[in-house]
DNA sequence: TTAGGGTTAG
């Protein structure tokens, strides 16, 4: 069918040093092959089918691209590269001025992952003599080329070529640059491009959806999807995959299943993992557990999206339990996986240092620590399990760090309040690559954390000035808790009263966390307003507002806001605090009896708070309840359940080790000062992360200075 | 021989 062309002779030299493939019953003709890797199902197949292709047409061009291209769509991409080696080294092997066999390269490379290779035949095709006039066959690969390297310059060069040759009305040619356009961020382009269009194919609407998926646009790109249902296009499985992100209304999620259901598409595991993330991202996480036990083939992905369903719902336990599973039969995690069960760890109430360490070692030993993302999400893990020096270990080993691992490790320190450390590290950082803005929020949260209120203010101002980015809400939030922080609570009004953005919820959170340490009526009562509108379900600006009120000595007010909270059916989120001994879990809630040692833990409490008393600890009732006597306050104090599980951890641990706990909400007030005391006359170091943060306690002081 | 798509670290 195909002439047997010169072009491969260099396969021959490699056929030789190669083992024997095994004969097949196959006619000899090209064709008969060609039909044969397509149809293959399975790599089984297509592995002999690879060996008699080398043995009968080694130089078959059009045989070793359908080659690569189905090792790259049954998961190998890079398995059918060897073949296209020779030419693709050698292109004057090509013959030149014709298109067709240069298209076939440019397609095989692209296929099989060798994207810049592609792109650089790509530029030798464009050479005038030696190469061929591209045409509407050759850019939808090289525009797929550009768009995974990030290089967009050459993408739009790309574009100027097609433009020029008259190929970029083409409707394949005009779909490949509106996802180039999509992905490189150039969303207006992709949709003037769109709307220029006057036919358009479901693969149209479907790579516009994506550009506005990809630019945080979910919502326009919903209404891209209705629109495309409206105008009677057809939606088919990659529209879906493209739609489902986009999702994070329960209802949303409920209508498109049953659209993918009209359309037969529910079967494909492709399709039923993608549901399951869509479910997961709704918070219907049973749903998703659901779709998840009926997949009769899971596959690998499967198995990732359920645990990183199970971190998104902060499932720690069961999200290990399906890892552990998997190895058990025998299906080989990857780096998705890992990431999943990292992340997972690091959020989680009841993951522990051990279980980074765990994970950690598994990374290891399959080789995933190599990969930058898996690395860098198991620094953040050591970060929030509370092991920075085993972060910063890893840190200074790797080979190759990127943006995220530097704003990891600078966030990292923040959290443990070690502000100084942090911009060190940004000063490193600066030297190497440009910030984001993801980098100033570590680097200005580290700086409110660590009570460096110059810094903040200089690395504030540089952000804009310097490297042009445009301050964001959480960068005003971190400037008001600096701030609140030095009692500047007027300037910190005036700060929010200044803003070029609408201040949000956290803006105003900092301002009302800030009256917490400077009580302040005027303040407190406009950001309490602000707060209310803006956030009327969040549960603990309504406790840390009556706790307020009750510390300015309004207790009518303190009242009215608990009874506020109950009329609007704001639900009370349950603290409770964690402690890991001897590998096993313990969460303690206030009051907690369940525990078999709680006896002991009751008596060795009331010892230990008349030995903090004797050393200044003066109980603060603003925590405790208020609608009940002086000396019942003191006693739900004692309950908190923090002291039960830091009691719990004196009675069982050595006296010389730390005890680290994990409380789910903020720290109390009380229970802060209590745990200095007790870091004092234990001379125990007690590390307690929070839902802010971490405090180190070490001989009556803690590392946040007392503002958090 | 052509286009669009899933799980992914701060």
């Amino acid at each position: 069918m195909f002439p047997r062309s010169t072009v491969f002779r260099a396969l021959h030299q490699w056929r030789s040093n190669a083992a024997g493939p095994p004969s097949l019953p196959l006619p000899p003709e090209p064709s008969s092959f060609a039909t044969a890797v397509r149809s293959s199902a399975s790599l089984r197949v297509l592995k002999p089918l690879h060996a008699a292709v080398l043995r009968h047409h080694p130089d078959d061009l059009v045989l070793s691209v359908a080659l690569a291209c189905r090792y790259s769509q049954l998961g190998l991409p890079r398995a059918g590269l060897s073949l296209l080696s020779p030419a693709a080294a050698d292109p004057s092997l090509l013959p030149a001025g014709d298109t067709f066999f240069w298209n076939l390269l440019v397609r095989g490379l692209v296929e099989s992952g060798a994207h810049d290779r592609a792109l650089a035949l790509y530029r030798q095709m464009r050479e005038p003599r030696r190469g061929a006039q591209p045409n509407n066959f050759t850019f939808p690969p090289v525009l797929k080329a550009c768009s995974y390297l990030g290089d967009f310059e050459e993408g739009v060069k790309v574009h100027d070529d097609a433009a020029e040759l008259g190929y970029d009305s083409d409707i394949f040619v005009r779909n490949s640059l509106i996802a180039m356009y999509g992905k490189s961020g150039a969303l207006d382009t992709a949709k003037r491009l769109f709307d220029e269009m006057p036919d358009r194919s479901v693969v149209t609407w479907t790579a516009m959806i994506g550009a506005f998926a990809h630019n945080g646009h979910p919502e326009d790109a919903l209404a891209l999807f209705l629109q495309m249902l409206e105008e009677r296009v057809r939606p088919n499985r990659a529209t879906f995959l493209t739609v489902m992100p986009c999702v994070i209304r329960c209802h949303d999620a409920d209508d498109l299943h049953k659209l993918i259901i009209r359309y037969h598409l529910e079967s494909e595991v492709i399709v039923q993992n993608a549901i399951m993330g869509m479910y997961s991202r709704c918070g219907k996480i049973e749903q998703a557990q659901k779709l998840f036990d009926g997949i009769v083939e899971k596959d690998l992905a499967s198995w990732s999206s359920m645990i990183e369903a199970y971190a998104r719902a902060d499932m720690f336990e069961e999200a290990m339990k399906l890892f552990r599973n998997m190895k058990l039969l025998e299906l080989v995690p990857d780096r998705v996986t890992l990431l999943g069960v990292t992340r997972g760890c690091s959020n989680s109430t009841v993951a522990s240092l051990r279980h980074a360490r765990l994970i950690h070692g598994f990374a290891i030993r399959s080789l995933l620590i190599e990969d930058l993302m898996v690395e860098t999400a198991v620094i953040d893990s050591y970060v929030r399990r509370g092991s920075l020096s085993s972060a910063r270990r890893i840190f200074d080993q790797m080979r190759e760090k990127n943006l995220v691992t530097w704003s990891t490790m600078i966030s990292g320190y923040g959290m443990h309040g070690r502000g100084v450390e942090a911009l060190e590290l940004f000063n490193r950082m600066k030297c190497l690559m440009k910030p984001d803005h993801i980098t100033f929020v570590s680097v200005l949260s580290a700086c409110s954390h660590a009570g460096l209120i110059v810094e903040g203010w200089q690395c504030f101002n540089s952000m804009t000035t310097e490297f042009g980015i445009v301050a964001r809400a959480e960068h005003y939030a971190c400037m008001v808790d600096l701030l609140g922080r030095a009692g500047q609570l007027e300037k910190a009004r005036e700060f929010i009263e200044k803003m070029p953005i609408k201040p949000d919820s956290s803006v105003w959170g900092s301002l009302l966390g800030a009256c917490r340490i400077h009580p302040d009526a005027n303040i407190t009562e406009l950001a309490a307003t602000s707060l209310f509108e803006l956030d009327p379900q969040n549960s603990g600006r309504y406790i840390l507002l009556s706790n307020i009120y009750t510390s300015l000595g309004k207790i009518e007010e303190a009242h009215s806001i608990r009874v506020l909270m109950r009329k609007r059916g704001v639900k009370k989120i349950a603290g409770y605090t964690v402690i890991e001994l001897n590998n096993k879990l313990y969460k303690f809630l206030v009051g907690d009896c369940s525990n078999l040692q709680s006896d002991l833990i009751y008596r060795e409490l009331e010892r230990l708070m008349d030995r903090i008393k004797e050393a200044g600890y003066v109980p603060n009732t603003n925590f405790a309840l208020h609608d009940v006597e002086e000396e019942t306050k003191v006693k739900s104090l004692y309950m908190h359940s923090e002291k039960l599980a830091i009691v719990f951890g004196l009675i069982n641990t050595r006296p010389e080790s730390t005890i680290r706990i994990h409380k789910n909400l903020r720290v109390c007030g009380d229970c802060h000062t209590a745990t200095k005391f007790i870091s004092k006359v234990t001379k125990r170091k007690i590390v307690m992360r929070d839902s802010r943060r971490f405090h180190h306690f070490s001989d009556g002081e803690c590392s946040c200075g007392d503002y958090w």
